[in-house]
DNA sequence: ACGCCTATCTATAAACT
DNA sequence: TAGTTTATAGATAGGCG
């Protein structure tokens, strides 16, 4: 059992420095949750070492770039005093926090609302959606429209055999219409069948999409950063 | 004399929880260093608090930023591998290191030249110049001047009082000429210190300069990651 | 190689200056 | 309030199964 006094330098056995890799990359991750704990500050701890694949990083990536970024955003005058005061300190983070904790909801939200179109589009019907999906839904296609209709309006000539594009741009290009007129009544009694309108929609979407799955109708329809692994791309 | 188990949760008194902060913080950065020691490993600290007006940063905020970058620079295929053997690991991060220290040399060499050509602006004339600082001062000249005829060229009237306030900030730009004469040999140790080569020239710019002291030079002249505010600019 | 154990070393909470 | 001391909790090196 350990005698001498560790010398802190380079272990050569391969099987020991493994070993004390693990252990201690432990201990400090615990070391750093601790602090962080004891002292509600923020820190973060990055770990590279070939024994992982991914470099550990603590307590996430996400986190790790946050702190980062959040600081440079601070205004230059609180970066230079000398000390803030714990208080407005946590104020700054909590008001951070909020922030991006909007910009999340806002985010799962669009991503709510991509899955329910999707629904849509595979024949589910809008009868059970309420008021506020069937907003965001609009908004959700209005926006989309509006990149489909950019992109086609990148192609100086589009002949005719892109015509079902545009005609779907056409068609439905009024999304507002859509909304404002017979599916608000369904909103009010979602019990109700389905109306002429919507499964002619339905067919109208079918037609249009002569194979959903080839193309990258995914990255053309959604949108936002989705991007899980920013921080490593 | 520590008597209870030390429950890990939020220390409300302040000057507890700041002289806890203190010595933790010191605690965990040490055994940082000590893990990046045994197992010759990368690792980065990042600890964001009130009680510092910067973010504490391990080892230094470029060197976290390498890890970072490093990583993201690697190919698809490594970053995959389950386990890379630690020579090629090593060899990766030699090689990044090289290419860091090779542009590092690079843009030090052009510092220093530039600063010579100020001096020769400031009327200190050409005669202690060796050879090689006469062709990198050449090469400068000739880069700055293309530059200002760049510039002059996008104003189609340009009057003539433009002037060099702008040339000289301006193209700070690599300059291949300056990597194949003596700066290959510092490459062979990297990593580590000034190399003879780059004292003596440190000599020959003190030399050229009105007064040493007031200036950063050895802050412009020094290797590595001294800039301890990169990470956060 | 992997996990468990325990003697020993290290970090640090609390007391003290 | 900050630095120093000291007793103890916690981390871990090396041994063993």
């Amino acid at each position: 059992m350990t005698s001498s006094k560790v010398k802190i330098s380079y272990i050569t056995i391969d099987s020991a420095r493994k070993a004390t890799f693990g252990k201690r990359k432990k201990g400090l991750l615990k070391k750093a949750s601790e602090l962080s704990t004891l002292c509600g500050i923020e820190a973060s701890v990055i770990i590279y070492s070939p024994y992982d694949a991914q470099p550990e990083v603590w307590p996430s990536p996400a986190r790790a770039q946050q702190v980062l970024s959040d600081f440079k955003k601070m205004p230059k005058k609180d970066q230079s005093m000398g000390m803030m005061s714990q208080k407005s300190f946590l104020r700054q983070r909590i008001e951070l926090a909020n922030k991006r904790l909007k910009k999340q909801c806002r985010d799962n939200r669009e991503k709510e609302i991509t899955q329910v179109m999707f629904q849509c589009l595979a024949g589910q019907g809008l009868e059970n959606l309420n008021m506020m999906d069937l907003n965001d839904l609009g908004w959700l296609l209005e926006q989309n429209l509006k990149d489909i209709d950019r992109r086609i309006s990148m192609f100086p000539q589009a002949s005719q055999s892109q015509g079902y594009a545009t005609a779907a741009s056409a068609t439905m290009a009024t999304p507002e219409a859509m909304l404002n007129s017979g599916e608000k009544v369904e909103v009010k009694s979602p019990e109700r069948g389905v109306s002429p309108e919507t499964e002619q929609r339905q067919q109208l979407i079918k037609d249009l999409m002569h194979s959903p799955e080839d193309m990258g109708l995914d990255s053309m329809l959604s949108f936002g950063d989705n991007n899980p692994n920013a921080f490593f791309p």
